[in-house]
DNA sequence: ATTATTCTAACAATCGATTGCATAGATAGG
DNA sequence: CCTATCTATGCAATCGATTGTTAGAATAAT
């Protein structure tokens, strides 16, 4: 009576005991309608039965499996890492798991993904977009009429009117470049991500703003197109420096472009951030390590994956009642001062 | 007709078609007791409703839920957030999903986590174990004998003979460490992790060996013990150079040690790598952007979860078969090697 | 023409937990 | 002592898909 190799439900419970197994059902999600007695002896002999309550079968009958889906492009980019810890942060705290999914940016994959999430009954669907350009915004619409509780974060298709949690790229540029101006650098040259991301475009938004406003002419040789990379801050580093009269700071609208940046310059023997500052966006681990330890705009990654969790969940629980949450949140990203843009360092 | 809120199921299809549920299914699984004529009818029908398989009613059924549950102490630390994306190519080839919890470190957590992915009737569960040492083994070997399919990578509690994929730091600081001797540094360091974790004992006994079979001394004063941080690698680069003889390469157990020791080793004017050598341990991500890059030690993090996630499949796939997977498999790690150690660069 | 053999599809049980409804027993009120 | 009101359980249906068994029809063999 102990080589039993499947696992003990409830309705071994019952048998055991000589109930049934909807009063053990009860007895075990403490529901009123059982008396304290046999509550307590149908709880003990659980225990004792090694008794692990089989989820799946419960999902199905009550509809709501407790799992929430998210669909990045990677889960080993530092961004999405972050906030992956702060979904499964919050989503923990509330009783359910997560499922991780990997689109590799690729749009097409992405659905897929979406729809094995939805046949695994997941409650909810996070979702940072591919960045592919090829989102269908039709597929996307569908869903949300479907009534599936779905949220955004990151990258959201544009001309989408979906509950998302984004940060202010065009804030964090601005307050970027503003920073630059108030430590006195007079031409400061800005390393821009490609333009058909609109977080790229925000971010050369927030940068043309902060000199405008501050007066300063752009001259459009200070503006050179990369790609998130080392290499291509290295080439554009090479590009400006060609210039005269030549750049004396360089917002990056990339962490790995202005780090490949700061590399060049060194090896021209070019000082920074005396002669040329250097400020980056992403506030990626590196940093903080390189030296100079790089400036750089906070994303706030983990708020911005415990947000959305929470949001998600909010939706899931308020099911068909008012749903407050359909707008978009848009948090304040902090700029991250260290060595690469300090010229009185303190 | 069209108001419908609820998914279409395999009922719908039947009836929709004049058919029983149980046809439908087979024809949706290309069951061969199925004539062609009503497969392609009822496949065209699915289609036309919009058909979505309830994942979970199939696991409930069928005992299996495809999906795999994968416990981290942080996922994102680089390192495990690497493996978990090994782990998430392998099993979404298979068909697998993954949940991913997070340990934190604990092993009570740990435990709590198992429990919560055994309710969920995950078909296999993916284990770095939590670093507190308090890993019950009692817990871990009732879960072996139980049968469920457990895989563990990384951290593997010792004494424990179980599946797993780790690699072999004493192999990774052995060469580490030949190769500063190969370089022609004379008095070799070592920044020493925690010795109440096997793997920092590991990486300690390859730095020995290798000095022993290089007949090299080895002066206890060269051994500083450190936690895997940056102002630990600054201290114990003051440390280090307050001695006399100072040492001249400095095998760092962590890279981000041994990128404080860099930063420290700078600030005094001291020459990375003519004067004073780095190589660390992990090949994180900031290593090849610090300046000098860093060499370090690469832990194949990639590999490392797609063969977890391969074994793990495997066994679950082939269970009651003969399972050949219960062996440990040993990854062999790889020196990369960068500026900070090498003399003579070309 | 009749029986044997294949095919197809239907029937029904099942996975394990949940939940609306019914009921036996207990307690209270008159 | 009898009816009304609770209370604590039991009963049975249900969630949706899967699958062993069975029955009917079609085809082949005798």
């Amino acid at each position: 009576m102990a080589k039993r190799s499947s696992r003990t439900t409830i309705h071994d419970i019952a048998g055991a005991l000589g109930l049934n197994a909807s009063t053990v059902s009860r007895a075990l999600n403490d529901h009123p309608a059982v008396s304290r007695q046999t509550r307590e002896l149908i709880q003990g002999k659980a225990r004792e039965m090694d008794y692990q309550a089989n989820h799946i079968a419960a999902a199905l009958r009550k509809g709501r499996s407790d799992i929430l889906g998210v669909i990045v492009p990677a889960v080993d980019r530092a961004f999405f890492a972050s906030v992956i810890r702060g979904i499964e942060e919050e989503a923990d705290r509330e009783g359910f798991r997560v499922i991780v999914c990997q689109s590799y940016d690729s749009s097409e994959r992405e659905r897929t993904m979406v729809e094995t999430l939805q046949r695994l009954q997941v409650d909810g669907i996070l979702i940072s977009s591919a960045k592919d350009g090829k989102n269908d915004l039709e597929f996307y619409r569908r869903i949300i009429a479907s009534g599936q509780p779905i949220q955004f974060f990151d990258n959201v298709p544009q001309e989408l009117d979906v509950p998302s949690v984004v940060i202010n790229d065009q804030q964090g540029a601005y307050a970027a470049t503003a920073h630059l101006i108030e430590q006195g650098y007079q031409r400061i040259a800005h390393l821009r991500g490609p333009q058909h991301q609109h977080i790229y475009r925000d971010r050369f938004r927030g940068y043309l703003d902060a000199l405008r406003d501050a007066g300063r002419p752009t001259p459009p040789e200070y503006i050179v197109d990369i790609v998130s990379h080392f290499d291509s801050g290295k080439e554009s580093f090479a590009r400006l420096w060609s210039l005269h009269p030549r750049p004396d700071a360089i917002f990056s609208a990339s962490d790995f472009s202005a780090a490949g940046g700061i590399k060049a310059a060194q090896s021209l023997g070019v000082r920074v951030p005396e002669d040329l500052a250097f400020i980056g966006f992403s506030n990626e681990p590196f940093t903080e390590l390189i030296t100079p330890s790089l400036s750089s705009v906070d994303q706030q990654t983990l708020t911005m994956g415990q947000r959305a969790a929470r949001r998600a969940i909010d939706t899931i629980k308020q099911r068909n009642a008012l749903d407050v949450s359909h707008e978009r949140l848009v948090l304040s990203p902090k700029i991250i001062l260290r060595a690469s843009s300090l010229r009185n360092a303190k």
